[in-house]
RNA sequence: CGGGGAGUAGCGCAGCUUGGUAGCGCGCCUGCUUCGGGAGCAGGAGGUCGCAGGUUCGAAUCCUGUCUCUCCGACCA
């Protein structure tokens, strides 16, 4: 212990040191030689691949398509929407020569592609025939943040963002909530990270939105990240770049759009809610490797043992991802918490008593637990055991929220949590009450839950009659 | 972008004040002994001191610039 102390600071000693000693720990990312660029290792990549599945499948179900479109926007698209053009100006990366041509235009990095997708969609669209259009891509975009951290927020980041175009209203609203179903089911059931639903407060909204709804998640710090965004458009895009259709009655009219996105943070977040002082807990569903076996035995013993630990690995295959570490150099006990620390969910130890016994021990990454299984059981039991991790591992991220969101009435008694977690209270629907909330407590509102009612007790700024009640937070 | 802290071997650090032989722990390599919660002994390899200028006979050390990391703010997925 005394030793794993020193290469992981406690959680509970600084948390963003926590956060940095586990990622580097645990081989998941390596910092590039740029400002707030990192290199994803294999062991966080497929942690991404196996995201990508989970959301691609979903997203191909309900009849979505994918489709690439260019790293580079022309200027004069990107500023086609006022709103839009606005909210990214600041952040945007701009390619001003080809090779040592002056380009007559300078090009935008996307920093997400409503408008080059936009102005291909007005090409597409002629008629209410043509439409809906669903399209989803994977891609990075580049956002120049002035201040970054591995995950959360990168200058380059991957994510997957769709955008769709509807006949009307009705229909685009519906796509963009059941994209946001879609973005909870995987966040939920495969990263085991719990959320809220709400819509995002106007001074939060995304640049060019008519709703931003959106996920939030807390934290193991008590901040909250917003984890995943679907967005309702209007007419906005679709009036900025002309995306128009003959509708049956012969009228010529505008398109309502989506666009929904989620990134990399995801795994950001899922550091941050099921580590702990021994570094990662990974979820089975999104574990790069679910099940490791440690065979333990010494001289003549060892041979005897790996073989068989080789025999249980090939048994295991069919029924979770094994891996099998007969590295000869290291003890047991440094292989235990070698693989704690990357978030292996479940160990299997296997050794000459086991072996006489015909059985295996097994044991648990999110409670410590251990457990004698006989060899016979093994393939049966351990699918069950990692669907009770998985489970777990949600309980408990959902008890720590619960444990963490307060109800008010007033701001003030933020102050007493320190200003961590979650607090619900009623809101005047003002921007000027959130925005003495923030600059007093650097707490903002982190969305207008889907599911709340308000309680009456005013304003938690103002004391005014509450309009929405609103999940407030201080944010990543 | 503003304010702190930091860059010396793969990792963690000392050396810098007062310029003069590049050091420690871990890790790595080899051998032997070990193996149910981070093993032991012995031998060994590895560094243009972040980068670029400057001062000097001589710079890890002094000066200037620059890049990167990190923490706290403001901006954002």
């Amino acid at each position: 212990m005394e030793k794993l102390l020193k290469e992981i600071t406690p959680k509970s000693h600084d948390f963003s040191q926590w956060y940095v000693d586990v990622i580097k720990k645990a081989d998941m990312v390596d910092y590039a030689p740029m400002k707030g660029f990192m290199v994803m290792k294999p062991y966080s990549y497929k942690i991404w691949e196996f995201i990508q599945t989970a959301m691609d499948q979903r997203f191909q179900a309900t009849g979505h398509e994918n489709a690439y479109f260019p790293l580079l926007i022309p200027e004069n698209l990107l500023v086609k929407e006022a709103e839009h053009v606005e909210g990214f100006s600041a952040e945007v990366a701009w390619v001003t020569m080809g090779g040592n041509e002056v380009l007559a235009e300078r090009l935008a990095v996307r920093p997400t592609s409503e408008t080059i997708i936009g102005y291909m969609y007005s090409q597409w669209i002629q008629s209410y025939r043509d439409l809906p259009v669903l399209i989803n891509q994977w891609a990075n975009v580049l956002r120049w943040e002035k201040s970054t951290r591995p995950f959360l927020r990168t200058t380059e980041f991957l994510w997957q963002e769709g955008h769709t175009v509807h006949r009307t209203e009705e229909e685009a609203v519906a796509e963009t909530v059941q994209q946001l179903g879609t973005y909870r089911e995987v966040i939920e059931g495969e990263l085991a990270v719990p959320v809220i639903e709400g819509v995002k407060s106007a001074g939060e909204r995304f640049a060019g939105a008519v709703e931003t709804y959106t996920l939030e998640a807390l934290m193991g710090d008590g901040k909250a990240l917003q984890i995943a965004t679907s967005h309702f458009l209007g007419q906005n895009f679709a009036k900025a770049f002309e995306i128009r259709y003959l509708d049956e009655d012969g009228v010529l009219k505008y398109g309502w759009t989506t666009s929904w996105g989620s990134t990399t943070r995801m795994i950001g977040a899922l550091i941050m809610v099921h580590g702990d002082d021994k570094g990662l807990r990974m979820p089975p569903r999104v574990a790069p490797i679910q099940v490791i076996i440690v065979p333990i035995g010494r001289g003549a013993e060892r041979d005897a043992v790996v073989r068989h630990a080789k025999t249980l690995q090939a048994q295991l295959q069919s029924v979770c991802r094994v891996k099998i570490d007969d590295r000869d150099e290291y003890t047991p006990g440094y292989k235990f918490n070698d693989w704690e620390m990357r978030g292996v969910p479940l160990r299997l130890e296997v050794g000459p008593k086991d072996m006489a016994q015909q059985r295996v021990m097994l044991c648990r990454r999110d409670t410590g637990e251990k457990l004698a299984v006989e060899e016979s059981e093994v393939s049966a039991t351990i699918p069950k055991v990692l669907e009770d991790i998985q489970t777990t591992l949600f309980r408990q991220a959902q008890d720590y929220r619960n444990q963490h969101t307060h109800a008010i009435q007033n701001y003030q008694e933020m102050a007493q949590y320190d200003h961590r977690g979650f607090f619900l209270g009623d809101w005047c629907a003002d921007e000027q009450c959130a925005d003495r909330l923030k600059q007093e407590t650097a707490v903002t509102i982190r969305c207008l839950p889907l599911e709340a009612n308000l309680s009456g007790n005013g304003c938690i700024v103002c004391g005014r009659p509450g309009v929405r009640r609103a999940l407030f937070g201080r944010a990543y």
